[in-house]
DNA sequence: CCTATATATGCTCATAGTAAGCACAATTAT
DNA sequence: ATAATTGTGCTTACTATGAGCATATATAGG
């Protein structure tokens, strides 16, 4: 074992597969782009296919064919989020078939550029995570299931363990006092996933659980195949903490937009409410918009005017982005 | 072509490679565990060794088994970086090989942990990136040879072309103006690379490069074999930006230490001074440490409290780290 | 002992950024 | 006309940050 050089035959078991969470804000909601499944019985899931190591001459590129090939979309912004490789993410490896690797990334497609297509959906991101849109208040979901069960479920154990458990529903959900972080929603999921809450983990383990417990897994959202609401999760925490430091936010707008349909994007993806003159003045001393001088067609309201990117930001200042004025969460 | 189905025969050919920054601060100056090469006529490199799919669970439990048989060590913190799969990242490929992904990760040890082994030496970070070490001041290496051998790369070319090259440096280095940025670790590498600026560079694309390009390369840090400098870049970046907003510098710091040690730590990695009274104030108000009541060996002047790390500001907090209170570089 | 030097620690002050909210303007729906 | 909706300017209190002064306590060397 010690040192051995790399055997190809015994390293033959590995595919590489390449999975795209594609995002994009329509509507003031934020969507996500999921492939249709083949049946009614089977889960939805991410863009994704195998790496090509002759034909792909980067990971990326690899991951932008796949994704044209498989919905006609060219991507703009994308970035690499994770590489999953836990045995058993995908059941079929169960059955005798190669360990699955997952180099998962996120993509920003403009409003602009959605249409629907035949083997794909754009799906509201907060289908899959209900517990996180606390755009009207914390989520009803949260008070009246999700934590309950939690601390049920840190109930189950004793010493250490407990307290382990503890620590993480505190760190993750903000209970106790502590602060919401909204980045953390992977750690979030990876609970809920423990604690048996989703319905990914009681396929995953192949265990029959408690009947209440399947009818909790009904409204935590809905499932996808394999991992993938995993990688979504990541996905899903990076954009949150990318926004504020870095302007991908205008990946995801039209080229012009008022500032309040900017702040209805940032709260669409941030999962919670803004103090609206504070979000314009911070965008205007930010410098990261600059007026067209145009009025915006009527949307209820004053006109307001409309706004495009100042690109040139990225040059005067570190780290340009929306760092978020968020209201504090009142639980 | 279109939707094809994974081919196991075609994708046989990748092999899955795990690779480790394993970071520790001893004396003040940030350290990298380096393997030491073959024979000298070869570079040093980062530990690593293939995912065996069948015997690693995890991919980070592949990482720790091959860390621990090259090096003994037992790694504590451990990250994982970014997945590199770029066409000949690793020369043999051009030989016939299979494609060779890597999974690189960080990892951070107490210095107490530190030993020296038969097969890998503990090396100074800024060894390799000789321009990213500003604490006393801003590294001359910069104005002496770097900025001008870019300022030349980007004359070489017109129209867009160089404003693109203009833009990147100027990101990168915080030329005309802009400000340095020291999470940009790995834009700063590229952009050398490309300019064939370091060592890889030449040796990568098989060219002769004109005699004082080599020059230039003997200075402009030390090679390391494939692309771990672009690995270890990443790591650098990553590093920097987390310990700003998770308390990841306690896992390199021994149990107790004083304020000052604390800070030079941070120094090392972050690159630049810091202003003493501030620092103390910030990491005071922060919550990171409370006192432990003993005085330490003195150092040379007044002796200063002995302090240790909080762990409970992880559940106070959302973001605890040490916003780096960096004096403005003078340049 | 005295002095230079190094580190440790407490404190001030000016400035910038942030959270919260008041006031008012300009439009549409009823 | 009036209510409702959205846009925009401004104030106020508070907090965080950058910079520096002042002083305390040690060591090293004459």
């Amino acid at each position: 074992m010690k040192s051995a050089p790399p055997e190809p035959a015994r390293l033959s078991g590995i595919v590489v597969e390449l999975s795209a969470a594609i995002a994009a804000v329509t509507d003031e909601s934020p969507k996500i782009l999921m492939v249709r499944p083949p049946d009614t019985a089977a889960r939805a899931g991410l863009p994704c296919g195998p790496f090509d190591p002759t034909g792909h001459r980067t990971l990326e590129e690899g991951l932008r064919t796949w994704v044209n090939e498989q919905t006609g979309l060219a991507l703009g912004y994308v970035e690499q989020l994770y590489t999953f490789g836990n045995k058993f993410r995908d059941p079929e490896e169960r059955a005798g078939g190669p360990r699955p690797l997952s180099v998962g990334y996120l993509a920003l497609l403009r409003q602009t550029e959605v249409k629907s297509s035949a083997k794909a959906d754009w799906v509201d991101f907060y289908r899959y995570f209900p517990w996180e849109d606390g755009r009207k208040g914390a989520p009803a979901i949260l008070d009246s299931l999700i934590l309950p069960r939690l601390a049920a479920w840190r109930d189950e154990t004793k010493g250490p363990e407990k307290q382990r458990r503890r620590d993480r529903i505190l760190l993750a959900f903000g209970t106790e006092g502590a602060s919401w972080d909204n980045e953390r929603v992977l750690e979030r999921y990876e609970l809920l996933y423990e604690a048996g809450l989703v319905f990914e983990a009681s396929f995953d383990s192949g265990q029959k659980v408690e009947p209440n417990l399947v009818a909790a897994q009904m409204v935590t959202g809905a499932a996808l195949t394999k991992d993938h609401r995993r990688i979504l999760a990541t996905a899903l925490g990076r954009l949150r903490a990318k926004i504020k430091y870095r302007p991908v936010i205008f990946e995801l707008m039209p080229p012009t937009f008022t500032l309040f349909q900017l702040q209805r994007a940032v709260e669409a993806l941030a999962g919670g409410p803004l103090h609206k003159q504070n979000f314009r003045r911070l965008v205007a001393n930010e410098g990261l918009v600059e007026p067209t001088g145009h009025m915006s067609a009527q949307t209820g309201g004053r006109p307001a005017e409309l706004f495009r990117f100042r690109r040139e930001v990225v040059h005067e200042r570190p780290a340009p982005g929306v760092r978020l004025p968020v209201r504090v969460r009142k639980s």
